[in-house]
DNA sequence: TATTGTTATACTCTATAACTATA
DNA sequence: TATAGTTATAGAGTATAACAATA
């Protein structure tokens, strides 16, 4: 018989569940903190990743496969435009589209960021043998596939804010 | 040597840091949904079982724990106690605190929520044998123990929605 | 008429700081 | 003076709907 303890233990958090949203929430939190030294949030990062993958896509394409509603991803890109990562280019067979492209210097910053990412990786899985490493991806990957989470499709980026901002609000002084 | 694809796969979102950040949000919002059956969100729920597990405690103290400030913590708590679920008892020694409780009701919904926890951590993990789910369940203790995690405490409330609501905007219609 | 991209607006959420009462 | 609880206010974020250009 199997040491579960449904039913004896404190009823509280304790279970696979649980422990799967505080360290979920725990590594986009440190993933986060790292991509800010780039000076990127994580959906900021989903949409270089896009890019790179499939370049010159609609901007509703990419607001769709990002979670937000296209009107959102004007200023988002907007930014990034600003910024020299991203480069709105004219569909000339179809003018009311643009198509959205990573610039040299979008390229350079998603080198950095790839190795953000391997570190992150490093740090999460820290105190597993390779051993123990692989068993635990091969246990999470059964368990997306058998959720239908869609492998590389975004970790929730909808719940966190999308651009970093000092928050919230305060009386004025006087 | 192991079966790791560090470098060699398309370097994107596959690895055990991506795939925990992808599910925990998942379970989270799955959750969530479970728990608006009982028309609670997650803090709610959080309080319920922390009144539980030591009631009596300050407005700050429980706060502090839900990661929320206490002005916000006012009308947390003001809803639930509309609701019949906690109850603020005056503390006759020092007349600035407040003693926060479970009542009756609160206790039967925490009960309830209880039921919903464990349908959903077996939900989360359908598809994995016993043996499996005590591995994977080790190995996230491990992991969640490794990076400092104290167990029990919110997975990420302060990133999600406090309250239920219709969201956003809109022009008015006229 | 339908669709892409955009702007305008209204509304929710929430943190900060002032305030009250007790100590 | 300091602390628990509370209220008031400001401000960010963002979804919805109107709008403009193109098909």
């Amino acid at each position: 018989m199997g040491m579960t303890n449904e039913g004896e233990r404190p009823p509280g958090p304790t279970g696979a569940a649980f422990l799967l949203a505080q360290l979920g929430a725990h590594a986009a939190e440190l993933f986060a903190e790292r991509l800010a030294e780039l000076d990127l949030t994580p959906p900021q990062g989903g949409l270089l990743r896009l890019l790179a993958d499939s370049p010159g896509r609609s901007q509703r394409e990419l607001a769709d496969d990002l979670g937000m509603p296209p009107s959102r991803f004007v200023a988002f890109a907007d930014e990034l435009e600003e910024r020299g990562l991203i480069e709105r280019r004219r569909n000339p067979v179809d003018r009311r589209l643009y198509a959205v492209h990573l610039t040299d210097e979008g390229g350079k910053l998603l080198a950095g960021l790839r190795k953000v990412g391997a570190d992150h990786e490093r740090r999460m899985t820290d105190g597993l043998s390779e051993q123990e490493r692989d068993q635990l991806t091969g246990l999470l990957r059964r368990l997306a596939d058998r959720q239908g989470l869609s492998p590389g499709v975004h970790p929730g980026f909808r719940l966190m804010r999308a651009e970093r901002s000092g928050r919230g609000g305060g009386r004025r002084k006087g």
